[in-house]
DNA sequence: TATTGTTATACTCTATAACTATA
DNA sequence: TATAGTTATAGAGTATAACAATA
């Protein structure tokens, strides 16, 4: 039979859990018309109002090139608003629209991260999660 | 201050620790000319001489439209070779190139996989790595 | 000088559709 | 019919370089 060099390699694992993860996110994000990214990038701002983009993108590590065209698609969309707060930032608030879609998007990351969790035993899963935020946030 | 409403959801930690761990295996891999997906068929093929790229394909769960340039590439480099194993089909061996390249490709591999447990106390890291299996390999 | 925001561009990985040849 | 391999193409996420306007 066929040997899989790779599947004690936690580096290996980390990486097929995590892209499974993030496929079952965007299906489940695609009806709201949201990619994960544009849904944490919500969710950030839904926590912290008046946050800049540039502060978000510390945040999730996301450049700056590459948050320009996302905030203007959800400003393009009614979901945020941006104020100005001095001559170059803006800060950002869910507007109506947004704050209409936090609700089903909470839910569904709610739904989505229990999941995750379902196939290791209760009294683990506290544990799982400590350890990742060991390797994160070192 | 700023507050964090993702650090405690097990599936963007997942996501933050994975993309960091796949960005540091890139850059170890970068001075052998290599790119992690390559690198990764490259250790499957040397564990499996003779399996064909649709077997790879299956097992690493890379579609078979991606495994076709991706394979090519290697060979074109002469690191593996191509035996036809019947009128479809071709079993992958590591070309002399290759296993050359593949013994640093092993100790590259050993040193990241180290690294990222590197931050957990010892006594977790196998409980770590099972809890992953699981969440895997259901 | 450093920071914010922007545009343009390229790379990696992934996803889908359509096709040929072989089993 | 199903499978192996291929080509073309598109999407999502990320990366770098360059720039204007502001602090």
């Amino acid at each position: 039979m066929t040997i899989d060099p790779l599947k004690d390699f936690p580096g290996y694992l980390l990486h097929r859990v995590s892209a499974d993860a993030m496929t079952r996110l965007a299906r489940r994000l695609a009806p709201l018309g949201l990619r994960p990214t544009e849904a944490s990038v919500l969710l950030v701002i839904e926590a912290n109002p008046n946050i800049t983009q540039s502060e978000i993108g510390r945040m999730l590590d996301i450049a700056g090139a590459n948050m320009a065209p996302l905030v203007a698609r959800l400003a393009d969309r009614e979901l945020i608003e941006r104020e100005p707060v001095d001559g170059r930032s803006h800060g950002l608030t869910l507007a109506p629209a947004g704050r209409e879609l936090f609700v089903q998007l909470r839910n569904q990351f709610k739904e989505h991260e229990a999941e995750i969790l379902d196939k290791l035993p209760a009294s683990r899963r506290a544990a799982f999660t400590k350890m990742l935020r060991t390797l994160w946030y070192d």
